[in-house]
DNA sequence: ACTAATACATGAATCTCGCTCATGATTGAA
DNA sequence: TTCAATCATGAGCGAGATTCATGTATTAGT
């Protein structure tokens, strides 16, 4: 008989086509995934997708079962909100403030969505540039940092979300522009134009050019779009989030190279009072982030 | 974390109203019930029903749940229904033959409902009242015969529909007007009524009146109306089943009477060839008399 | 009031079945 | 060809679900 489970694997594996991919979202087994795979087509007598190598391919009837998981996944998560709302109060404010300014990209459909779902709560942006947001926690100014992890004798709850890689992007005529990969040295003597936080938070000085000795000159912008303008115009290079730069980099306006050889990576967390992670919105609100960034940004591996 | 089962048990329990008659439904002992609807209302830290003498009343969270349960319940139902017609042929026919002829009454709804799940199934009712219905089996004039349990021999396929009581309804100023309960001895000299079929197949007579040595005169019709007409006007008593006579009962129309201590119990079987047995659909008509019949008629048991 | 009956709860024992581990099979790429 | 990646398979184990035995509470009957 089918459970919730077996299409909580399907909706995993529709979504990442790869059957190992989805064992580790559903925190099983490559193995387990087989077997329950298996189990489930021989229960119904069908094959529910032609396997390959790049992937799977859904059958009709795995479509079928597919459309059913979706909406009873979507149902019983909706069941679920319900139930804490008859349990509990959950009104309260969710006052986001972020550490890295490319997010304000894919915080729009999150926040919508949320704000879908949690209608009875203030969700509020927390305005402005902050040296060191996690600070704003802690004075009560905010609920929720979305930002690095920060030292775990904070005291604050971390939840994380996704890794992804920070590339050096430049002007198509950059002197650069046919290197494959960027090092350290590779870059004396530009000027980095970054968003205006302390250099420690800023990860390619703090990762990259510090520890090989490299000092740039740097220049700020605010907006990540100013950045790429300046960019753009030669007025030096800067390191972004590859999803951050995906659509001008596709559109060929600027360049993006790797940083060092496996790439420079970073991390984003959800950071909170203890008191506030749980709050039954606030666990909602971290998957839906991870959702949706899973689903709209390229490069990226949740964690 | 929920699972389609715990579904599956919440709606038998809002169906029966009693968490011991669930669990017979669902094939689990009242003891599983009860561990289960425990796990699931500490897992979401809420009560789901009031347990009370006279059956559970859910609360606010319970019908939520509830709500739920149905809408997987049935998404399910409809997607393994897809799933078969993607994989077999489905189309066919249904011709449906009655032994008992009272039966007519609950037989609408039922195929109402089926001929919109199997839309691609011709349903048939076979007209007429046959000696020995079973025989349109094996001539292959019915694919499925609603009746008593044929003898384990003759090779038929045989589903339990329903056990329900057999009453002795009689005229409101009958003589036995005031008795609590019918035996054969008291029917002597009366008139039955009866539906045209032979006496064999005549529940109170083989079970009831000829092991008590009791013959009495027998006069037919062909509807239940008709036979109920005929006891009102005092031509005679008839037995039927308590779900076909309630109504007229409740009306006053009529009285009805237990038979022996315990009542004449009655058992109702779907009959069909193996062959046909196999096609994915009449299961799944058994299962719609099944609920059915549980949910509008008073006074039956599932078997 | 006492007894019997009915319905649900509880804890321990048991057993099932779903998972992991180890390994094999297959296929595409270098 | 060999390697790497991906999925399949079978055996064995163990967590969790079920049953069994019993307890508790409420109700109906005499």
């Amino acid at each position: 008989m089918i459970e919730i489970r077996h299409l909580r694997s399907l909706a995993a594996i529709a979504d990442s086509r790869k059957i190992s991919a989805a064992a580790e979202r559903v925190h099983l087994t490559q193995s387990a995934l087989s077997h329950q795979i298996r189990a489930i087509e021989s229960h119904y007598g069908v094959t529910l997708f032609e396997r390959s190598r790049q992937g799977v391919k859904f059958t009709q009837a795995g479509e079928r079962l597919l459309a059913l998981a979706k909406a009873v996944i979507a149902g019983v998560a909706e069941a679920e909100r319900d139930i804490i709302r008859l349990k509990d109060d959950t009104r309260g404010e969710l006052r986001i403030a972020l550490e890295c300014h490319t997010c304000f990209d894919w915080l729009m459909p999150v926040m919508d969505e949320f704000r879908r779902r949690w209608p009875e709560v203030e969700v509020d942006l927390v305005a402005g540039f902050h040296p060191n947001p996690i600070e704003l926690l802690a004075s009560g100014k905010a609920d929720l940092v979305i930002g690095s992890r920060p030292s775990r004798r904070a005291g604050f709850h971390v939840a994380p979300l996704f890794r992804y890689e920070i590339v050096v992007v430049m002007a198509k005529e950059h002197r650069l522009r046919s290197s494959r990969r960027i090092d350290a040295d590779d870059l004396r003597g530009e000027t980095l134009i970054t968003y205006p936080v302390p250099p420690q938070r800023i990860d390619v000085i703090r990762e990259v050019l510090e520890p090989a000795g490299v000092k740039l000159q740097r220049r700020t912008a605010e907006l990540t779009i100013a950045i790429l303008q300046l960019v753009a115009s030669r007025r030096g290079v800067a390191a972004l989030p590859n999803w951050g730069v995906k659509s001008y980099v596709d559109h060929d306006y600027v360049l993006a190279k790797r940083i060092g050889k496996g790439g420079l990576m970073s991390e984003l967390y959800a950071i909170a009072n203890p008191a506030d992670a749980a709050r039954p919105y606030m666990a909602e609100f971290v998957e839906i982030v991870r959702q949706t960034c899973a689903r709209e940004l390229d490069g990226i591996a949740l964690i």
